[in-house]
DNA sequence: ACCTATACCACACATTTGTGTGGTTGTCAA
DNA sequence: TTGACAACCACACAAATGTGTGGTATAGGT
């Protein structure tokens, strides 16, 4: 069923791709004409038609823009498992999966937000100064969750530990010490994930 | 510049950004008459001129399904520079800024991709084991940068660093040593992002 | 009573856009 | 040499689509 694409052909494609993802809508026949300088618009059809034909796309016929991608097909952030020498070369059996930004979210009814990281109270758990950290709004926790509680008026992220019938927020730093939990506490979320980005 | 809508304005925005977020592309102006029960195109077209004054989306003239959501004013993740007590209230000073997926792969020209970290090597600059590192491919890069490489055969990940005339690999995490950089040495590419999951 | 805004409708029109027909050129394998 | 396929072009046509003009009805404010 899938059929290997000329170097031409996976351009087009790609500049489909980009369009969609730039521009939240798929580009007309011409502007793909344009694009690659085809004087004729029967050019651009018959790429459109041979990428439907191995399964790349699905067209919808009679409408504008109507040019439909199929996602496993696209060029994704693939997660390797093994490298190789030279360039990466994305041979089948390197590929463990593929990388999808968009569930890092979860679902959309949920109302996922991000903090920035101040300080370092958890710097042993890989959680750095400027991160930003994914939370999941929610009131209760488990036993060593990562959450984000507001204690005294402040914001802080802590591991959340109970023992017997006392709950501490424990940092993630030798330098300072667990804070029991008492009164002026509440939990705002969980910490669901974690993004860094350098430079 | 910012101006309230109605409740049958907002319905028609929100089925647009649903449209958008589904099928990749802006519905036309018949296909939201369609599903309003509008009998007229014209009712459409002045929503969405009211929806474009008050900032909400933005037409280009004479083309196909030419609507383009002004992103500031969607759903998206916020990240937020406080949090209050209770539920996190969105409220408009809270919002440092939004957190846009798409931008942590950069460009989609380039060949990023990814990898899973093995082993504790790189644990003080909070890159744990398990966290998927995202790779721009290159074969130069600067000092002090975090790069995959490839050592004797075995990918790496490492700070880079030159001194005089030697480069070193160098972990984070004083249980290692440094690398000295001889032979059997390819550079992959540098790690541009950390992205972690809990549970 | 008058003005403004929202929330529609009907219909014509022009442009955009997809589609069909019929080509050319070059390469590669049978 | 024939056939298949990639990679194009020119041009006409019809359908999809946005736009313009000119309406009606209702509600709220002044």
């Amino acid at each position: 069923m899938k059929k290997e694409l000329t170097e031409k052909q996976r351009k087009v494609l790609q500049f489909i791709a980009q369009r969609v993802s730039r521009e939240n809508r798929p580009p007309t026949i011409r502007e793909i004409a344009q694009n690659f300088k085809f004087s004729s618009t029967g050019t651009v059809r018959d790429y459109l038609r041979l990428l439907q034909a191995k399964g790349y796309l699905k067209l919808q016929a009679k409408k504008a823009r109507a040019i439909e991608l199929i996602s496993e097909k696209l060029p994704r952030i693939p997660i390797l498992a093994q490298v190789q020498a030279g360039s990466p070369v994305l041979s089948y059996e390197a590929i463990e999966d593929y990388l999808d930004l968009k569930q890092l979210a979860c679902r959309e009814d949920e109302q996922i937000f991000a903090l920035r990281v101040k300080g370092d109270s958890m710097i042993e758990a890989g959680i750095m100064p400027e991160d930003l950290v994914l939370i999941r709004p929610q009131l209760i926790c488990e036993n060593g969750d990562i959450i984000v509680a507001l204690i005294d008026g402040e914001t802080t992220i802590k591991y959340f530990r109970r023992q017997q019938r006392k709950a501490y927020l424990q940092p993630a730093n030798n330098k300072y010490a667990p804070i029991l939990i008492k009164d002026n506490f509440s939990i705002i979320g969980k910490v669901i994930s974690v993004i860094r980005k350098y430079v």
